[in-house]
RNA sequence: GACCCUAUCGUCCAGCGGUUAGGACACCGCCCUUUCACGGCAGUAACCGGGGUUCGAAUCCCCGUAGGGUCGCCA
Protein backbone atom coordinates (compact mmCIF):
# COMPACT_ATOMS: atom_id res chain seq x y z
CA UNK A 1 0.00 0.00 0.00
CA UNK A 2 2.84 1.90 0.83
CA UNK A 3 4.96 1.66 -2.11
CA UNK A 4 2.02 2.26 -4.73
CA UNK A 5 1.20 5.30 -2.43
CA UNK A 6 4.50 6.54 -3.20
CA UNK A 7 4.88 5.81 -6.77
CA UNK A 8 1.27 7.50 -7.08
CA UNK A 9 2.69 10.68 -5.70
CA UNK A 10 5.53 10.23 -8.58
CA UNK A 11 3.24 9.59 -11.09
CA UNK A 12 0.95 12.86 -9.88
CA UNK A 13 4.29 14.72 -10.35
CA UNK A 14 5.18 13.13 -13.68
CA UNK A 15 1.86 13.74 -15.00
CA UNK A 16 2.04 17.78 -14.13
CA UNK A 17 -0.17 19.92 -16.49
CA UNK A 18 0.66 20.30 -19.75
CA UNK A 19 -2.06 22.25 -21.57
CA UNK A 20 -3.27 25.45 -21.53
CA UNK A 21 -6.13 24.80 -19.36
CA UNK A 22 -3.98 24.37 -16.88
CA UNK A 23 -2.88 28.00 -14.69
CA UNK A 24 -0.31 28.23 -12.45
CA UNK A 25 -1.85 27.85 -8.98
CA UNK A 26 -2.57 23.86 -10.51
CA UNK A 27 1.21 23.72 -11.43
CA UNK A 28 2.41 25.15 -8.19
CA UNK A 29 0.13 22.75 -6.55
CA UNK A 30 1.33 19.72 -8.35
CA UNK A 31 4.84 20.67 -7.57
CA UNK A 32 4.33 21.21 -3.30
CA UNK A 33 3.00 17.72 -2.15
CA UNK A 34 0.82 19.42 0.75
CA UNK A 35 -2.29 18.26 1.22
CA UNK A 36 -5.66 20.01 0.37
CA UNK A 37 -9.00 18.05 0.76
CA UNK A 38 -12.48 19.53 1.13
CA UNK A 39 -16.10 18.64 2.29
CA UNK A 40 -18.53 19.44 -0.84
CA UNK A 41 -22.02 19.04 1.05
CA UNK A 42 -25.35 20.10 -1.27
CA UNK A 43 -27.67 22.85 1.25
CA UNK A 44 -30.45 20.56 1.37
CA UNK A 45 -31.60 21.59 4.67
CA UNK A 46 -29.63 19.04 6.88
CA UNK A 47 -26.80 17.54 7.51
CA UNK A 48 -26.80 13.93 7.19
CA UNK A 49 -24.40 12.20 9.96
CA UNK A 50 -23.20 10.21 7.22
CA UNK A 51 -22.17 13.33 5.66
CA UNK A 52 -20.76 14.89 8.91
CA UNK A 53 -18.04 12.14 9.36
CA UNK A 54 -17.46 12.67 5.79
CA UNK A 55 -16.55 16.08 6.74
CA UNK A 56 -14.88 15.11 10.21
CA UNK A 57 -12.63 12.13 8.06
CA UNK A 58 -11.51 15.06 5.57
CA UNK A 59 -10.89 17.50 8.70
CA UNK A 60 -9.02 14.62 10.84
CA UNK A 61 -6.66 14.07 7.42
CA UNK A 62 -5.84 17.29 6.86
CA UNK A 63 -5.06 18.36 10.49
CA UNK A 64 -3.02 15.51 10.77
CA UNK A 65 -0.78 16.19 7.28
CA UNK A 66 -0.65 19.53 8.31
CA UNK A 67 -2.34 19.91 5.14
CA UNK A 68 -5.63 22.52 4.39
CA UNK A 69 -9.58 21.83 4.92
CA UNK A 70 -11.74 23.46 2.53
CA UNK A 71 -15.35 24.10 2.85
CA UNK A 72 -17.37 24.00 -0.66
CA UNK A 73 -20.82 24.44 -1.12
CA UNK A 74 -22.57 22.62 -4.04
CA UNK A 75 -26.03 24.94 -4.42
CA UNK A 76 -26.18 24.24 -8.27
CA UNK A 77 -29.80 22.87 -7.60
CA UNK A 78 -31.16 26.51 -7.11
CA UNK A 79 -34.41 24.90 -5.85
CA UNK A 80 -33.50 23.46 -2.89
CA UNK A 81 -30.96 26.25 -1.97
CA UNK A 82 -31.60 28.64 0.77
CA UNK A 83 -29.16 30.57 3.10
CA UNK A 84 -30.91 28.69 5.62
CA UNK A 85 -29.99 25.17 4.19
CA UNK A 86 -26.50 26.58 4.08
CA UNK A 87 -26.87 27.60 7.60
CA UNK A 88 -27.50 24.07 9.10
CA UNK A 89 -23.91 22.76 7.46
CA UNK A 90 -22.20 25.82 8.87
CA UNK A 91 -23.56 25.20 12.04
CA UNK A 92 -23.45 21.69 12.03
CA UNK A 93 -19.30 21.91 11.38
CA UNK A 94 -19.13 24.65 14.09
CA UNK A 95 -20.57 22.28 16.71
CA UNK A 96 -18.03 19.57 16.00
CA UNK A 97 -15.43 22.01 16.03
CA UNK A 98 -14.49 21.24 12.74
CA UNK A 99 -12.94 24.23 11.56
CA UNK A 100 -12.29 25.07 7.32
CA UNK A 101 -9.24 27.00 6.31
CA UNK A 102 -11.20 27.95 2.98
CA UNK A 103 -14.70 28.70 2.46
CA UNK A 104 -17.63 30.76 3.10
CA UNK A 105 -17.92 32.55 6.38
CA UNK A 106 -21.60 32.97 6.07
CA UNK A 107 -24.10 31.34 4.77
CA UNK A 108 -24.26 34.34 1.96
CA UNK A 109 -22.76 33.53 -1.14
CA UNK A 110 -21.89 36.75 -1.97
CA UNK A 111 -20.59 37.45 1.14
CA UNK A 112 -17.64 37.10 2.52
CA UNK A 113 -15.03 33.97 2.60
CA UNK A 114 -11.44 32.96 3.17
CA UNK A 115 -9.02 31.58 1.02
CA UNK A 116 -7.48 32.65 -2.34
CA UNK A 117 -9.26 29.67 -4.11
CA UNK A 118 -12.55 30.44 -4.89
CA UNK A 119 -15.45 31.39 -4.68
CA UNK A 120 -16.39 28.36 -2.50
CA UNK A 121 -19.59 28.53 -3.62
CA UNK A 122 -20.52 26.72 -6.83
CA UNK A 123 -23.32 29.19 -7.79
CA UNK A 124 -20.86 32.01 -8.15
CA UNK A 125 -18.53 29.85 -10.73
CA UNK A 126 -20.92 29.81 -13.64
CA UNK A 127 -17.94 31.04 -15.75
CA UNK A 128 -15.34 29.08 -15.09
CA UNK A 129 -18.07 25.83 -15.57
CA UNK A 130 -18.44 28.19 -18.93
CA UNK A 131 -14.72 28.08 -19.97
CA UNK A 132 -14.01 24.13 -18.66
CA UNK A 133 -17.55 23.26 -21.30
CA UNK A 134 -15.84 25.51 -23.73
CA UNK A 135 -12.28 24.06 -23.42
CA UNK A 136 -14.06 20.66 -24.08
CA UNK A 137 -15.77 21.72 -26.93
CA UNK A 138 -13.24 23.16 -28.76
CA UNK A 139 -10.72 20.07 -28.55
CA UNK A 140 -13.71 17.72 -29.77
CA UNK A 141 -13.63 15.37 -26.13
CA UNK A 142 -17.31 16.94 -25.66
CA UNK A 143 -20.22 17.41 -28.20
CA UNK A 144 -23.83 18.96 -28.62
CA UNK A 145 -26.88 16.87 -28.31
CA UNK A 146 -30.28 17.76 -27.84
CA UNK A 147 -29.12 21.28 -26.50
CA UNK A 148 -27.32 19.65 -23.95
CA UNK A 149 -23.57 19.48 -23.82
CA UNK A 150 -22.41 15.70 -23.65
CA UNK A 151 -18.98 14.27 -22.43
CA UNK A 152 -17.07 11.81 -24.85
CA UNK A 153 -16.64 8.89 -21.77
CA UNK A 154 -13.81 6.22 -22.97
CA UNK A 155 -15.68 2.61 -23.40
CA UNK A 156 -12.62 1.12 -22.05
CA UNK A 157 -12.53 0.20 -18.64
CA UNK A 158 -11.15 2.70 -15.54
CA UNK A 159 -8.90 2.29 -13.48
CA UNK A 160 -9.30 3.79 -9.91
CA UNK A 161 -6.42 3.65 -7.39
CA UNK A 162 -8.25 4.31 -3.93
CA UNK A 163 -6.59 4.80 -0.78
CA UNK A 164 -9.37 2.63 1.10
CA UNK A 165 -10.80 -0.09 -1.39
CA UNK A 166 -7.52 -0.47 -3.57
CA UNK A 167 -7.47 -0.86 -7.04
CA UNK A 168 -10.59 -0.76 -8.62
CA UNK A 169 -11.67 -1.33 -12.22
CA UNK A 170 -14.68 0.00 -13.36
CA UNK A 171 -16.16 -1.33 -16.27
CA UNK A 172 -19.53 -0.39 -18.20
CA UNK A 173 -22.78 -1.49 -16.86
CA UNK A 174 -25.30 -2.40 -19.68
CA UNK A 175 -26.75 0.21 -19.66
CA UNK A 176 -24.02 2.55 -20.29
CA UNK A 177 -22.78 -0.19 -22.77
CA UNK A 178 -25.12 1.33 -25.24
CA UNK A 179 -24.39 5.45 -25.11
CA UNK A 180 -21.25 5.63 -22.68
CA UNK A 181 -21.60 9.47 -22.96
CA UNK A 182 -22.90 11.66 -20.36
CA UNK A 183 -24.63 15.10 -19.89
CA UNK A 184 -22.12 17.93 -18.52
CA UNK A 185 -24.37 20.94 -19.20
CA UNK A 186 -28.09 21.09 -19.34
CA UNK A 187 -30.30 22.61 -22.09
CA UNK A 188 -30.48 25.18 -19.55
CA UNK A 189 -27.02 26.05 -19.73
CA UNK A 190 -26.17 24.67 -15.82
CA UNK A 191 -23.65 22.26 -15.19
CA UNK A 192 -24.00 18.68 -13.99
CA UNK A 193 -23.04 17.56 -10.75
CA UNK A 194 -20.19 15.26 -12.04
CA UNK A 195 -18.74 18.05 -13.62
CA UNK A 196 -18.88 20.53 -11.45
CA UNK A 197 -17.38 18.50 -9.21
CA UNK A 198 -14.36 17.86 -11.41
CA UNK A 199 -14.17 20.94 -12.31
CA UNK A 200 -13.81 22.52 -8.32
CA UNK A 201 -11.54 19.92 -7.22
CA UNK A 202 -8.88 20.50 -10.42
CA UNK A 203 -9.60 24.57 -9.90
CA UNK A 204 -9.13 24.21 -5.67
CA UNK A 205 -5.95 21.98 -6.00
CA UNK A 206 -7.79 19.13 -4.30
CA UNK A 207 -5.07 16.46 -3.41
CA UNK A 208 -7.79 13.93 -2.03
CA UNK A 209 -10.86 13.58 -2.25
CA UNK A 210 -12.65 11.85 0.70
CA UNK A 211 -15.95 10.92 0.17
CA UNK A 212 -18.94 7.89 1.30
CA UNK A 213 -18.34 4.97 -0.75
CA UNK A 214 -21.57 5.73 -2.73
CA UNK A 215 -19.44 7.81 -5.17
CA UNK A 216 -17.30 5.24 -5.92
CA UNK A 217 -19.43 3.68 -8.87
CA UNK A 218 -18.57 7.61 -10.34
CA UNK A 219 -15.75 8.09 -10.01
CA UNK A 220 -14.73 6.64 -13.28
CA UNK A 221 -16.25 9.46 -14.92
CA UNK A 222 -14.79 11.98 -12.88
CA UNK A 223 -10.92 10.04 -13.56
CA UNK A 224 -12.02 10.19 -17.10
CA UNK A 225 -12.83 14.35 -16.98
CA UNK A 226 -9.50 14.49 -15.06
CA UNK A 227 -7.55 12.95 -18.13
CA UNK A 228 -9.54 15.12 -20.74
CA UNK A 229 -7.84 18.37 -18.54
CA UNK A 230 -4.91 16.41 -19.01
CA UNK A 231 -4.22 16.07 -15.61
CA UNK A 232 -3.97 13.12 -13.31
CA UNK A 233 -6.89 12.89 -10.79
CA UNK A 234 -6.49 13.51 -7.05
CA UNK A 235 -6.34 10.42 -4.59
CA UNK A 236 -9.21 8.27 -3.56
CA UNK A 237 -10.87 7.38 -0.12
CA UNK A 238 -14.16 5.95 -0.56
CA UNK A 239 -15.11 5.43 3.18
CA UNK A 240 -17.87 2.93 4.05
CA UNK A 241 -21.16 4.46 4.61
CA UNK A 242 -23.44 4.26 7.97
CA UNK A 243 -26.28 2.19 7.90
CA UNK A 244 -29.27 2.19 10.27
CA UNK A 245 -29.10 -0.17 13.08
CA UNK A 246 -31.13 -2.96 11.22
CA UNK A 247 -28.92 -2.43 8.06
CA UNK A 248 -30.98 -0.51 6.10
CA UNK A 249 -30.18 2.94 4.36
CA UNK A 250 -30.36 5.93 6.99
CA UNK A 251 -32.62 8.27 5.22
CA UNK A 252 -33.64 11.47 6.56
CA UNK A 253 -36.48 10.16 8.38
CA UNK A 254 -34.42 7.60 10.56
CA UNK A 255 -33.84 8.41 13.98
CA UNK A 256 -30.59 9.98 14.07
CA UNK A 257 -29.58 10.63 10.63
CA UNK A 258 -30.09 14.58 10.93
CA UNK A 259 -27.34 16.04 12.67
CA UNK A 260 -29.10 18.48 14.68
CA UNK A 261 -30.76 15.35 16.19
CA UNK A 262 -27.75 15.49 18.62
CA UNK A 263 -27.56 19.00 18.96
CA UNK A 264 -30.86 19.06 20.32
CA UNK A 265 -30.95 15.60 22.54
CA UNK A 266 -28.56 16.47 24.60
CA UNK A 267 -25.26 15.20 23.33
CA UNK A 268 -21.78 16.74 23.90
CA UNK A 269 -20.25 17.39 20.53
CA UNK A 270 -16.79 15.66 21.15
CA UNK A 271 -18.36 12.88 22.37
CA UNK A 272 -20.63 12.56 18.87
CA UNK A 273 -17.28 13.37 17.46
CA UNK A 274 -15.46 10.63 18.81
CA UNK A 275 -17.75 7.76 18.42
CA UNK A 276 -18.40 8.67 14.72
CA UNK A 277 -14.54 8.44 14.39
CA UNK A 278 -14.93 4.44 15.55
CA UNK A 279 -17.33 4.10 12.59
CA UNK A 280 -15.20 2.83 10.33
CA UNK A 281 -11.91 3.25 11.67
CA UNK A 282 -10.07 2.27 14.77
CA UNK A 283 -7.36 3.48 16.60
CA UNK A 284 -5.68 -0.39 17.02
CA UNK A 285 -4.35 -0.31 20.29
CA UNK A 286 -8.18 -1.19 21.48
CA UNK A 287 -8.97 2.60 23.06
CA UNK A 288 -12.11 3.65 22.10
CA UNK A 289 -12.56 7.19 24.58
CA UNK A 290 -9.69 9.11 22.54
CA UNK A 291 -8.73 12.78 22.88
CA UNK A 292 -8.91 15.16 20.02
CA UNK A 293 -5.43 15.54 19.76
CA UNK A 294 -4.75 11.79 19.74
CA UNK A 295 -7.25 11.12 16.93
CA UNK A 296 -5.56 13.58 15.02
CA UNK A 297 -2.28 12.08 15.42
CA UNK A 298 -2.70 8.33 14.84
CA UNK A 299 -5.88 9.03 11.98
CA UNK A 300 -4.69 7.94 8.10
CA UNK A 301 -6.69 6.94 5.68
CA UNK A 302 -5.06 3.09 4.65
CA UNK A 303 -6.25 2.27 8.58
CA UNK A 304 -10.05 2.71 7.47
CA UNK A 305 -12.72 -0.15 7.32
CA UNK A 306 -14.13 -1.43 4.08
CA UNK A 307 -17.29 -2.29 5.11
CA UNK A 308 -20.27 -0.36 6.26
CA UNK A 309 -20.93 0.17 9.68
CA UNK A 310 -24.57 0.08 11.46
CA UNK A 311 -25.27 2.85 14.00
CA UNK A 312 -25.47 2.25 17.58
CA UNK A 313 -27.33 4.44 19.24
CA UNK A 314 -26.46 2.68 22.89
CA UNK A 315 -23.09 2.82 22.50
CA UNK A 316 -23.20 6.28 21.69
CA UNK A 317 -25.06 7.59 24.53
CA UNK A 318 -22.49 5.56 26.09
CA UNK A 319 -19.71 7.40 25.11
CA UNK A 320 -21.28 10.93 25.69
CA UNK A 321 -21.93 9.44 29.27
CA UNK A 322 -18.04 8.92 29.43
CA UNK A 323 -17.66 12.34 27.99
CA UNK A 324 -20.12 14.39 30.04
CA UNK A 325 -18.26 12.46 33.21
CA UNK A 326 -14.86 14.09 32.14
CA UNK A 327 -16.79 17.24 31.77
CA UNK A 328 -15.20 20.36 33.38
CA UNK A 329 -17.84 21.39 36.19
CA UNK A 330 -17.84 25.09 34.31
CA UNK A 331 -18.61 23.10 30.97
CA UNK A 332 -21.02 20.72 32.65
CA UNK A 333 -22.84 23.68 34.09
CA UNK A 334 -22.91 25.47 31.26
CA UNK A 335 -24.57 22.77 29.07
CA UNK A 336 -26.62 21.75 31.43
CA UNK A 337 -28.36 25.20 31.74
CA UNK A 338 -29.11 25.04 28.37
CA UNK A 339 -30.39 21.76 28.29
CA UNK A 340 -32.91 22.85 31.66
CA UNK A 341 -33.82 25.99 29.39
CA UNK A 342 -35.05 23.79 26.39
CA UNK A 343 -37.11 21.92 28.69
CA UNK A 344 -38.47 24.74 30.23
CA UNK A 345 -36.61 24.67 33.68
CA UNK A 346 -35.51 28.28 33.92
CA UNK A 347 -32.64 28.26 36.29
CA UNK A 348 -32.73 32.40 36.26
CA UNK A 349 -34.57 31.89 38.65
CA UNK A 350 -32.86 30.83 41.14
CA UNK A 351 -29.03 32.12 42.68
CA UNK A 352 -26.11 30.95 40.39
CA UNK A 353 -24.52 29.11 43.80
CA UNK A 354 -27.54 27.25 43.64
CA UNK A 355 -27.58 25.92 40.66
CA UNK A 356 -24.26 25.48 40.73
CA UNK A 357 -24.29 23.30 43.69
CA UNK A 358 -27.59 21.85 42.78
CA UNK A 359 -25.81 20.54 39.12
CA UNK A 360 -22.91 19.73 40.87
CA UNK A 361 -24.67 16.56 42.51
CA UNK A 362 -25.43 15.61 38.75
CA UNK A 363 -22.26 15.29 37.70
CA UNK A 364 -20.91 11.60 36.50
CA UNK A 365 -24.70 10.50 36.88
CA UNK A 366 -25.75 11.53 33.11
CA UNK A 367 -25.70 10.14 29.91
CA UNK A 368 -27.72 12.64 28.16
CA UNK A 369 -28.32 16.22 28.96
CA UNK A 370 -31.76 15.55 27.65
CA UNK A 371 -31.87 13.21 30.80
CA UNK A 372 -31.04 16.49 32.98
CA UNK A 373 -34.86 17.55 33.54
CA UNK A 374 -36.05 14.29 34.78
CA UNK A 375 -33.13 13.98 36.93
CA UNK A 376 -32.95 17.30 38.65
CA UNK A 377 -36.06 19.28 38.04
CA UNK A 378 -36.98 18.71 41.25
CA UNK A 379 -33.95 21.36 42.36
CA UNK A 380 -36.06 23.95 40.72
CA UNK A 381 -39.38 23.87 41.19
CA UNK A 382 -41.88 24.43 44.00
CA UNK A 383 -44.38 21.25 43.14
CA UNK A 384 -43.14 17.70 43.41
CA UNK A 385 -44.32 15.75 41.25
CA UNK A 386 -44.76 12.13 42.70
CA UNK A 387 -44.57 9.33 40.38
CA UNK A 388 -46.37 6.39 40.68
CA UNK A 389 -44.13 4.35 42.52
CA UNK A 390 -43.40 6.85 45.10
CA UNK A 391 -47.01 7.17 46.36
CA UNK A 392 -47.30 3.19 46.34
CA UNK A 393 -44.02 3.20 48.77
CA UNK A 394 -45.60 5.71 50.94
CA UNK A 395 -47.89 3.46 53.79
CA UNK A 396 -48.98 4.65 56.88
CA UNK A 397 -45.95 2.84 58.24
CA UNK A 398 -43.48 4.75 56.02
CA UNK A 399 -45.18 8.26 56.61
CA UNK A 400 -45.23 7.76 60.23
CA UNK A 401 -41.15 7.34 59.93
CA UNK A 402 -41.01 10.30 58.02
CA UNK A 403 -42.27 11.78 60.48
CA UNK A 404 -40.08 10.95 63.06
CA UNK A 405 -37.53 11.93 60.53
CA UNK A 406 -38.83 15.22 60.19
CA UNK A 407 -38.98 15.96 63.88
CA UNK A 408 -35.54 15.15 63.93
CA UNK A 409 -34.62 17.07 61.02
CA UNK A 410 -36.10 20.22 62.48
CA UNK A 411 -33.81 20.39 65.63
CA UNK A 412 -30.25 19.44 63.49
CA UNK A 413 -28.10 22.21 63.99
CA UNK A 414 -27.16 22.79 60.64
CA UNK A 415 -28.33 21.82 57.39
CA UNK A 416 -25.07 20.02 56.40
CA UNK A 417 -24.91 17.20 54.70
CA UNK A 418 -23.04 15.20 56.76
CA UNK A 419 -25.07 16.29 60.03
CA UNK A 420 -28.65 14.80 58.06
CA UNK A 421 -26.71 11.77 57.32
CA UNK A 422 -25.88 11.60 61.38
CA UNK A 423 -29.20 12.68 62.22
CA UNK A 424 -31.13 9.89 59.94
CA UNK A 425 -29.10 6.90 61.00
CA UNK A 426 -29.33 7.76 64.51
CA UNK A 427 -33.01 8.13 63.94
CA UNK A 428 -33.04 4.67 62.17
CA UNK A 429 -31.37 3.47 65.08
CA UNK A 430 -33.45 4.07 67.25
CA UNK A 431 -36.40 3.47 65.29
CA UNK A 432 -35.00 -0.12 65.07
CA UNK A 433 -35.06 -0.27 60.90
CA UNK A 434 -32.33 -0.24 58.42
CA UNK A 435 -31.44 3.19 57.27
CA UNK A 436 -32.58 2.68 53.40
CA UNK A 437 -36.32 2.44 55.47
CA UNK A 438 -35.75 6.30 56.21
CA UNK A 439 -33.97 7.29 53.06
CA UNK A 440 -36.70 6.45 50.46
CA UNK A 441 -39.29 8.24 52.04
CA UNK A 442 -37.56 11.45 52.42
CA UNK A 443 -35.47 10.69 48.97
CA UNK A 444 -39.77 10.29 47.51
CA UNK A 445 -41.24 13.88 49.92
CA UNK A 446 -38.68 15.58 48.19
CA UNK A 447 -37.55 14.26 44.89
CA UNK A 448 -40.96 12.38 43.48
CA UNK A 449 -38.59 10.10 42.75
CA UNK A 450 -36.97 6.64 43.78
CA UNK A 451 -33.32 7.68 42.28
CA UNK A 452 -31.27 10.52 42.00
CA UNK A 453 -28.38 12.72 43.38
CA UNK A 454 -26.82 11.41 46.79
CA UNK A 455 -29.85 12.11 49.07
CA UNK A 456 -27.72 14.04 51.58
CA UNK A 457 -26.10 16.54 49.40
CA UNK A 458 -29.53 17.42 48.25
CA UNK A 459 -31.35 17.61 51.17
CA UNK A 460 -28.61 19.85 52.02
CA UNK A 461 -28.30 22.18 48.73
CA UNK A 462 -32.51 22.45 49.14
CA UNK A 463 -31.97 23.62 52.39
CA UNK A 464 -33.86 23.35 55.47
CA UNK A 465 -36.84 25.26 54.83
CA UNK A 466 -37.66 23.47 50.94
CA UNK A 467 -36.84 20.47 52.64
CA UNK A 468 -39.39 20.72 55.49
CA UNK A 469 -42.28 22.36 53.63
CA UNK A 470 -41.62 19.13 51.09
CA UNK A 471 -42.08 16.75 53.56
CA UNK A 472 -45.09 18.48 55.40
CA UNK A 473 -46.71 18.64 52.07
CA UNK A 474 -45.90 15.37 51.58
CA UNK A 475 -47.26 14.00 54.58
CA UNK A 476 -50.43 16.27 54.48
CA UNK A 477 -51.62 14.69 50.94
C1' G B 1 -30.85 -6.18 -15.93
C1' A B 2 -25.48 -4.67 -15.75
C1' C B 3 -21.37 -2.82 -13.08
C1' C B 4 -18.72 -1.90 -8.35
C1' C B 5 -17.80 -2.68 -3.07
C1' U B 6 -18.29 -5.67 1.29
C1' A B 7 -18.81 -10.19 4.70
C1' U B 8 -15.31 -12.05 12.63
C1' C B 9 -19.98 -12.23 18.90
C1' G B 10 -26.80 -8.78 18.51
C1' U B 11 -23.65 -3.98 17.37
C1' C B 12 -18.69 -1.40 16.71
C1' C B 13 -13.67 -2.79 16.27
C1' A B 14 -8.73 -6.17 16.86
C1' G B 15 -6.70 -10.21 13.94
C1' C B 16 -3.14 -9.19 8.40
C1' G B 17 -0.73 -18.15 7.46
C1' G B 18 0.25 -21.27 13.39
C1' U B 19 -4.02 -17.18 19.01
C1' U B 20 -7.52 -21.11 24.55
C1' A B 21 -10.12 -15.94 18.05
C1' G B 22 -9.02 -10.31 21.86
C1' G B 23 -11.42 -5.49 23.40
C1' A B 24 -15.77 -2.09 23.70
C1' C B 25 -21.34 -1.30 23.79
C1' A B 26 -25.60 -4.07 25.09
C1' C B 27 -27.23 -8.30 28.13
C1' C B 28 -26.84 -11.67 32.70
C1' G B 29 -24.69 -12.70 37.78
C1' C B 30 -21.83 -11.05 42.02
C1' C B 31 -19.24 -7.11 44.84
C1' C B 32 -19.09 -1.82 46.22
C1' U B 33 -23.04 1.78 47.74
C1' U B 34 -28.08 6.29 51.08
C1' U B 35 -31.01 5.67 45.62
C1' C B 36 -29.31 5.82 40.68
C1' A B 37 -25.01 5.91 38.20
C1' C B 38 -19.68 5.00 38.33
C1' G B 39 -16.11 1.32 39.49
C1' G B 40 -14.38 -3.97 40.28
C1' C B 41 -14.90 -9.32 39.22
C1' A B 42 -17.08 -13.18 36.35
C1' G B 43 -20.30 -14.96 32.26
C1' U B 44 -23.33 -15.79 27.52
C1' A B 45 -22.09 -14.78 22.45
C1' A B 46 -18.76 -14.76 16.18
C1' C B 47 -14.99 -16.35 11.77
C1' C B 48 -21.94 -16.65 5.84
C1' G B 49 -21.68 -21.53 2.76
C1' G B 50 -18.77 -24.57 -0.65
C1' G B 51 -14.40 -25.56 -3.16
C1' G B 52 -9.20 -24.85 -3.65
C1' U B 53 -3.59 -23.22 -2.34
C1' U B 54 -0.67 -24.78 2.03
C1' C B 55 2.42 -29.10 6.67
C1' G B 56 -1.15 -25.52 8.55
C1' A B 57 -6.50 -20.76 6.51
C1' A B 58 -10.75 -16.18 10.18
C1' U B 59 -6.41 -14.59 7.35
C1' C B 60 -4.56 -16.04 0.23
C1' C B 61 -7.57 -17.61 -4.55
C1' C B 62 -12.33 -19.14 -6.99
C1' C B 63 -17.66 -19.98 -6.91
C1' G B 64 -22.18 -19.32 -4.45
C1' U B 65 -25.22 -16.58 -1.01
C1' A B 66 -26.38 -12.22 1.50
C1' G B 67 -26.00 -6.93 2.35
C1' G B 68 -24.73 -2.12 0.38
C1' G B 69 -23.73 1.19 -3.68
C1' U B 70 -24.02 2.91 -8.87
C1' C B 71 -25.84 3.08 -13.87
C1' G B 72 -30.28 10.91 -14.45
C1' C B 73 -30.57 17.23 -18.39
C1' C B 74 -30.49 14.94 -8.86
C1' A B 75 -26.39 16.06 -5.71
Amino acid sequence: MCIWRRLASVCHVLHAPRNDLNDARTTNLTSNMSVRVRFAPSPTGYLHIGGARTALFNWLYARHMGGTFILRVEDTDAARNSQEAVNVILDGLRWLGLDWDEGPLTADATGPGKGDRGPYFQSRRKENYALRVEALLSRGLAYESEGAVRFRMTREPVLVRDLVVGDVTRALTDREEQDPDFVIMRSDGSPVFHFVNVVDDLEMGITHVIRGEDHLSNTAKHVALFKAFGVEPPQYAHIPLILNADGSKMSKRDTGAALTYYMENGYAPEAVLNYLCLLGWSARDGREVIPLPELIANFDLPQILRHNARFDHEKLKWMNGEYLRAMTADRFYEMSVHALARAGVDTNAFPTAYVKAALDTCMGKLRLFTDLPAYAGFYFTDRVEMDADAKAALTPEARDRLKKLRDAYAGAADFKAATLETILKDTAKALGVKNGVLVHPIRFACTGKPSGPSLYHLLEILGRDRVMQRIDATLAA
